[in-house]
RNA sequence: GGAAGUUUAGCUCAGCUGGGAGAGCAUCUGCCUUACAAGCAGAGGGUCAGCGGUUCGAGCCCGUUAACUUCCACCA
């Protein structure tokens, strides 16, 4: 802070001095130390070529927080940075670039690509950190990770070897989710519903035992061809004739069985459904129910399969390198090699013409597509990976339900519950090149798996010297699920992961809970015997102003780098916090950020005011107590109640409540009441008083810096620093959480009678449109001398007074006397001429109903026998004493209109 | 179909284990009072979505209705 203080605090060029002074200084990196508790809290790792957007800003705000706090507390925080590698985002990206080089996957190979894809990597993997590092995010930099890095690549192999040796890791063909664009299955959770205009078109197929016709729809024409049955449900007395018979396809003339099954629903369309087991995940269980066979019609790019298709499986069945589970595949004739859609309009065309078309039918219906690329999703059997979830699941949801994880607010529990319990088996295999490589290998020879950490050298079943590794990569969430314990040295029994783990809070919003959150958690109990983290701190997502989310397509990102450049970074963290709720979603608006930024300026000036009343020789400490004025008594008790409230709701993780309950002492208590009371002392000529004065200003700003210093990092350390005795950094110091409760009650309650009279003059005065110059004399009357007499000074600042008399009882003229009343006090200030009669009776018949009202309610509140039986003693006894106040108020500004005739 | 959230001042939102309805912004009035006009001092503004219940007492607890939002499942 220099000695010429600007007026307006300027963010830009402060920030990044006091991040690169407390990079340098290392304060960000965590000690193991066995005399502290250690707070570990993993960041949940942005897309390592993303940019930060809103919703990170939101997310390293709140954890930044929580470590500075606990940092503050005098525990071992430990907040681990990293970046998630992003398998399937990354390689999109990485595949458009080269497409823009005419290039594609086949054409540069698999070496060729991940050479590029780490060259993307390194080119764009800084710029996230980097803008981390603007909002103030104090991470241990030292102990950055990256999900591909050797250490998160070795523990993904570590688990995948385990899970396969325990059975829980199986390689099947399943139904999974094929995306044609991306190329590669997803996970069910990877698929999101969309509504899409569609059809519905009615089919007619020919039964052969009886020669009628059974009408069914279907919205997938193309996969017909690929039916090994229709069902119907075994109750319906439509169809009951028909059990045992068969059904002609047409187009093929293949004959395929009718079976009962449960899943065709009475209530739906005729009651009839086909089954293509391959193309569908419904009818891939009927088919296992019935032992259908499974006959695959589409390529997995989305083609019809062809001859050639069809002849390769073949093949590979006939050296019996495939699976008894392997399906079997059609050759399509006329319809290979068409997409999906042109097949769709070639199938319904010959349907049409041998007349088993009977009606088209336009429907709305969601439909499932890739999160990516929103691309129709092709379900598909295919030969995955999967891990089967049961096993891992269970002892995921007693530890929810025991309680030994938290989630804040507990509502997500069942969010989360909700997930586990909802589990099919997690299909982890990506045939995408950008990731952790299966750790799979297969004997060219003999067709066995080798499921191992490192590439074995033979075959362990023959000796076969060829073995390939499985071309797949594994789901980018199996490597974040390991993110609590990976990045702290698990596998390996590291240091840090013997001291920082578990973890303590995982901050994240509710989106990933399904996704991310999940997993930690049976993976965490699952390998490493321990729940991964005690508590789920869940927020939001950040709206635009108009409450939509933010988004690409939408163009309504606001990109928070650009809000630090105008605003500063302290300034956009309060906005993200201050009015905010654990779980709620909120809206940024550019005055929300002002409000906030207005706020850095004030605290910049309460500042700057300080320091110029600091003579050089200043000596900072505590005065004696006997040497403390009433405001200071009051200010400091005030300073001592809101750290052990903010405490308490950081504690809660109310973060929102703390920072607006320590930005209302600072702008409410410390500025306008306390500085202002100051000035008084500071100008006095009594030096003792000053001098207490602005030690007692020095040592609640300092305090107050504490207090805020987790929510607005830069600006509380740059003047911090520039207050005399300061240490090395705010960073360090202790948490105010726990200042002795100083007992003043008598001091502090006279300093509220005062104050009350004040801002019933003020009131009085702006009402009255009395200009400020305008002073005068008064006498108040009150029977507690005390708080005026020690509080005279002040009166004359704020009350306008230029001379005051005390008195217990006024009996002088009334005439021309303008009257404020408060419990404790009747002023009488001689300013009539200045004001109309009859408004000063409207304004005292104004405050009189006001006073009246709220005598009217503490009597009928006390007026009924069941509320002073039942109530609290201490609430009854409270409403006693208020209801007296308010009496005594309203029977002062009673003589003053009986006294105003 | 299942589950959750939201509904409080013109706007954006807080509101603790039930105990006299709050903030910021906006509006109106007066002030350049030597820290700050990105400020100061005041003022106005609410049937806490509707209905019912529990209670001495309900924004808060219970039930119910409505609107909006989200998640999960289903969608031949």
């Amino acid at each position: 802070m220099p000695k010429e203080l600007a007026k307006q605090y300027a963010p830009q060029g402060t920030e990044d001095r006091i991040y690169q002074n407390w990079c340098d200084k290392g304060y960000f990196h965590t000690q193991i130390d066995r005399s502290k508790k250690p707070f570990t809290v993993v960041m949940p790792p942005p897309n390592v070529t993303g940019q930060l957007h809103m919703g990170h800003a939101m997310d390293e705000t709140w954890q930044d927080i929580l470590i500075r706090y606990k940092r503050m507390q005098g525990y071992a925080a430990l907040w681990v940075p990293g970046t998630d590698h992003a398998s399937i985002a990354t390689e999109a990206k990485v595949v458009a670039k080269m497409r823009e080089e005419g290039l594609t996957k086949e054409m540069v190979g698999r070496d060729g690509f991940l050479e590029r894809a780490w060259a993307w990597k390194s080119t764009y993997g800084s710029r996230i950190v980097s803008q981390l590092k603007k909002l103030g995010c104090s991470c241990d930099w030292q102990r950055e990770r990256f999900t591909m890095d050797e250490g998160c690549s070795d523990a993904v192999k570590e688990v995948f070897v385990r899970l396969y040796d325990q059975g829980l890791i199986y390689r099947g063909n399943r139904m999974v989710n094929w995306c044609p664009h991306c190329n590669t299955s997803i996970s069910d959770a990877e698929v999101e519903y969309e509504a899409k205009e569609g059809s519905f078109w009615h089919l007619l197929y020919k039964v052969k035992e009886t020669g009628e016709t059974l009408e069914l729809a279907t919205t997938r024409p193309e996969t017909m061809l690929g039916d090994t049955a229709v069902a119907i449900n075994p109750d319906d007395p439509r169809y009951a004739h028909l059990h045992g018979c068969h059904v002609i396809l047409p187009l093929v003339e293949r004959e395929i069985p009718i079976v009962c099954d449960e899943h065709a629903d009475m209530e739906k369309g005729t009651g009839v459904v086909k089954i293509t087991p391959a193309h569908d995940p419904n009818d891939f269980e009927v088919g296992k129910r019935h032992d259908l066979p499974i006959v695959r019609v589409l390529t997995y790019d989305g083609r019809m399969t062809g001859a050639a298709d069809k002849a390769a499986a073949d093949a590979e069945k006939a050296a019996g390198r495939a699976a008894a589970d392997e399906p079997d595949v059609l050759d399509c004739g006329k319809y290979a090699g068409m997409t999906a859609l042109e097949a769709r309009k070639a199938i319904l065309a010959d349907l049409e013409a041998c007349g088993a078309l009977k009606e088209t039918e336009h429907i709305t219906h969601d439909v499932g597509t890739c999160y990516r690329c929103h691309s129709v999703i092709e379900p598909m059997v295919s030969k995955q990976w999967f891990v089967r979830m049961e096993p891992l699941a269970k002892p995921a949801i007693e530890a929810v339900e025991q309680g030994k994880i938290k989630f804040v607010p507990e509502r997500f529990t069942k969010n989360y519950l909700n997930w586990m319990n909802s589990g099919r088996d997690w299909c982890i295999s990506r045939q995408l090149w950008w990731g952790h490589q299966i750790p799979a290998w297969y004997c060219d020879d003999c067709g066995a798996t080798v499921v191992a950490k490192n590439a074995p050298a033979v075959c362990p079943q023959c000796g076969g010297a060829h073995l390939t590794q499985d071309p797949d990569t594994l789901d980018t969430w199996f490597s974040s699920a390991l993110w609590p314990f990976s990045t702290l040295g698990w596998p390996q029994a590291t240091e840090d992961y013997d001291y920082f783990y578990p973890t303590s809070t995982l901050v994240t919003g509710y989106d990933i809970i399904g996704f991310w959150v999940s997993r930690m958690i049976f993976s965490g109990l699952a390998y490493t015997g321990q729940a991964p983290f005690d508590t789920v701190l869940i927020h939001g997502i950040v709206r635009d102003s108009q409450g939509r989310k933010m988004s690409k397509s939408l163009g309504n990102g606001i990109d928070p780098l650009e809000v630090i450049e105008q605003y500063g970074a302290d300034a956009l963290r309060m906005m993200l916090i201050v009015g905010s709720t654990a779980g709620n979603d909120m809206r940024y608006s550019d005055e929300k950020v002002t409000a906030s930024r207005n706020f850095a300026n004030k605290l910049w000036n309460a500042a700057r005011f300080v320091l110029m009343n600091l003579p050089d020789d200043f000596a900072p400490g505590m005065p004696d107590e006997t040497l403390l004025d009433m405001s200071d008594k009051w200010v400091l008790s005030e300073l001592a109640k809101v750290a052990a409230e903010a405490t308490a709701n950081l504690d809660k993780y109310e973060l929102g409540l703390a920072a607006e309950k320590i930005e209302n002492f600072i702008w409410e208590v410390y500025c306008d009441w306390y500085i202002e009371i100051c000035k008084s002392r500071l100008n006095s000529d009594d030096a003792q008083q000053a001098d207490t004065a602005r030690k007692v200003l020095v040592h609640v700003l300092d305090q107050a810096l504490k207090l805020l210093h987790p929510f607005m990092p830069f600006i509380t350390e740059e003047i911090y620093q520039a207050l005399p005795g300061s240490g090395e950094t705010i960073m360090l110091e202790t948490w105010p959480g726990n200042l002795e409760m100083p007992v003043w009650a008598d001091e502090c309650a006279d300093f509220e009678k005062l104050m009350d009279y004040i801002k019933a003059v003020r009131a009085m005065r702006s009402e009255m449109n009395v200009h400020p110059a305008k002073k005068t004399t008064m006498v108040i009357e009150t029977s507690h001398p005390a708080a005026f007499e020690k509080g005279s000074a002040y009166l004359a600042r704020f009350a306008f007074a230029t001379d005051v008399t005390l008195t217990a009882r006024y009996d002088g003229p009334t005439d021309g006397m303008v009257t404020v009343a408060t419990p404790d006090a009747r002023g009488f200030i001689p300013m009539m001429e200045l004001i109309d009669r009859d408004k000063e009776l409207a304004r005292l018949n104004k405050d009189l109903a006001k006073a009246e009202k709220e005598t009217a309610m503490f009597e009928n509140q006390l007026g009924n026998p069941k509320f002073v039986e039942k109530a609290p003693a201490k609430l009854v006894e409270d409403t006693r004493a208020k209801l007296a106040a308010a009496q005594e108020k309203a029977a002062k500004i009673r003589a003053s209109i009986a006294a105003l005739g």
